[in-house]
DNA sequence: AGTTAGCACTCTTTTGAAGTGAGTGCTAAT
DNA sequence: ATTAGCACTCACTTCAAAAGAGTGCTAACT
């Protein structure tokens, strides 16, 4: 069977109405809510085509008919056109953007939080991965008789410390023949390439005094690089699926909570998409626990270097259309915000 | 009318029932349940004396007894004998605490996240107040031409950084001088008092050349010290509160989820409380938010100055005694690891 | 005088039957 | 090809009745 023009008008009316209600769409209410200009019985008729089709299902015999994942993709793929997001939502975007501009993670969480406001739903972001961040700088700065700072800088300007207990004392000319040692091996490496070198031997001929120190060393070091390349998850409005009716079950909405609660799991996943707007329905996400869910997400570039996620998790049931455009539109504010490399700021 | 021991050994019993069913309780099957030699009329003659002094409520007439907020309160405060903790939760605790000995973060997380499991409901601890941290060193080092790292410790050992982008450009020797000032300037201070030292007058006098310099650091500076400032917040087992009947109502949940999510006044309440082990009851919370809940909180110590909170949230109904011996086997647990100033380790 | 058995009464919860309404699918007429 | 008409389905609502757990009171018992 062939798609005629009309099915997909049915087909659009009742996506758009069953988006807006959750309530099953039946020939009646369909044919006096759009002018179709055809029958209540011929819709049917049409309906029973596009059910055959696998478009439509049927939660029971005298229910009416409720749009498939399958016809969710056909309508994201092929019917639904890029709307424009109004004026409104775009000036507050830019402005809430433009006004807080400071450093990366603050944006990141208005961006978030803008974007579940607008859509009603739970929205979530990754900061960049930062594989490819390249070591600038290591520093070994004294804090006290046995305390000393260890001080990683990144080229993206990503910073991270460590305060290692010194039982052994140290003096603080080895501190820095050890950091321009460290700098000299490590700088211009990225971060995951600096897990792989081995520095210990080097440290331990060099400079056999301070063997016990490098022993302490070198593991935080590896260490504080690994805390360097985690992806931190950003994520608002939660309570809105409270509002929504697929979740007024209380069984759902746990099965949410422990969802979105499942931090690692999620970041996961975000950080194996793709780039660019990627929406995935139902079934389609590979993960079970999210087979009941679509996303929707977009990447954000910071510098030419540096991508991050950002998008929304609901039903299947979902606005595809506005959000995507609201997701892209922040998306796009972000990456040019932080196009220039180096504008980054404050990082802790 | 006074309280016989008889009328406190039924209260404890419809307690104990009530806290672990969340039923009312009824004469009979109290009488049934418990040995307490008295027939049901005797019981609910006994229940009827207990309601009138507000000990108990009845939901409607042909219900079980409820224990009231006061009858909570009584329990708590004259009732309760405190348990010890089972050998094996003891050993949990331990363990887990001392197997993941390394930065005070992780060892929270580890508190929280053991708390709620042996609770079974939403756990939460705060990060101690930082305000008589005092100010140990500050650096300014230099990362490209246009960007200098500004790097603040304070004596607990926390470490913040900002990058500081510098239109104007610098040299190596004054950013030297500069930090010189700076440390020698604010050493010794409070990161409180900090914030009211005035540098800028000074360093624009002493440095003409650095002076535009200056301006852009001394604002980024009083940010930094604001968010050393700052008070974390961890949670645990927020899905917990699906299982417990008073949240199997849909709105009950969400107004739960929307109490937890709102970090910054649960932060705000919790740095309100006292030291030692603080239990309010319902309407005893001054947040109006959370007078339909109970809280119980220890302080855990940092070396002798910093003190945090660790704690759960819940239902009026819940198992004081056991969760009281809980919290504080944790916090002391935590006070024990962290006995040591200067034991502190790793902090970003 | 304190305790208890007995009983009427109350109120929620469960159960089932009847009715309602939105919807379908099929058939026959247009 | 379209549509009016109609029998049929099934969830949901409404209502009444019954069940169940409990109370409060009274009168008898120890």
């Amino acid at each position: 069977m062939e798609l005629s023009e009309r099915k997909l008008r049915i087909l659009q009316a009742i996506i758009s109405d069953f988006v807006s209600t959750a309530e099953p769409v039946g020939s009646r209410s369909l044919s006096k809510k759009y002018n179709l200009g055809i029958s209540p019985a011929t819709i049917r008729n049409e309906m029973a085509d596009l059910e055959d089709m696998g478009l439509l299902t049927h939660p029971h015999t005298s229910a009416g008919r409720v749009p498939s994942e399958k016809a969710y993709r056909l309508y994201v793929d092929d019917m639904m056109k890029k709307s424009e997001l109004s004026d409104s939502h775009k000036e507050v975007i830019s402005r809430t953007l433009f006004d807080n501009f400071e450093a990366l993670e603050k944006t990141i969480e208005h961006a978030t939080k803008l974007l579940s406001n607008i859509t009603n739903l739970t929205a979530f972001a990754i900061s960049p991965q930062t594989n490819e961040d390249i070591i600038k700088m290591i520093n070994l700065l004294p804090l006290d008789e046995d305390r000393v700072v260890l001080m990683i800088v990144s080229e993206s300007g990503k910073i991270s410390n460590t305060t290692l207990k010194i039982d052994s004392g140290y003096n603080e000319e080895m501190l820095g023949i050890l950091a321009k040692t460290m700098t000299y091996t490590y700088r211009g490496h990225t971060l995951t390439q600096a897990l792989k070198i081995d520095i210990i031997s080097d440290l331990e001929n060099d400079m056999d005094a301070m063997s016990h120190f490098a022993h302490k060393l070198v593991p935080n070091f590896m260490k504080t690089i690994e805390e360097m390349l985690n992806v931190d998850i950003y994520m608002d409005g939660i309570t809105n699926i409270f509002s929504i009716p697929e979740y007024s079950d209380i069984s759902k909405a746990r099965a949410f909570m422990e969802l979105v609660n499942n931090k690692n799991e999620l970041i996961k996943t975000m950080s194996d998409r793709g780039t660019g707007t990627i929406i995935t329905i139902g079934e389609e996400n590979q993960v079970d626990d999210l087979k009941d869910y679509s996303l929707i997400t977009a990447t954000y570039k910071v510098g030419d270097k540096y991508v991050g996620q950002l998008g929304v998790i609901g039903p299947t049931r979902m606005k595809y259309e506005e959000i995507t455009s609201v997701i892209e539109y922040l998306t796009n504010n972000i990456s040019n915000l932080y196009k220039i490399e180096g504008e980054t700021d404050g990082e802790d």
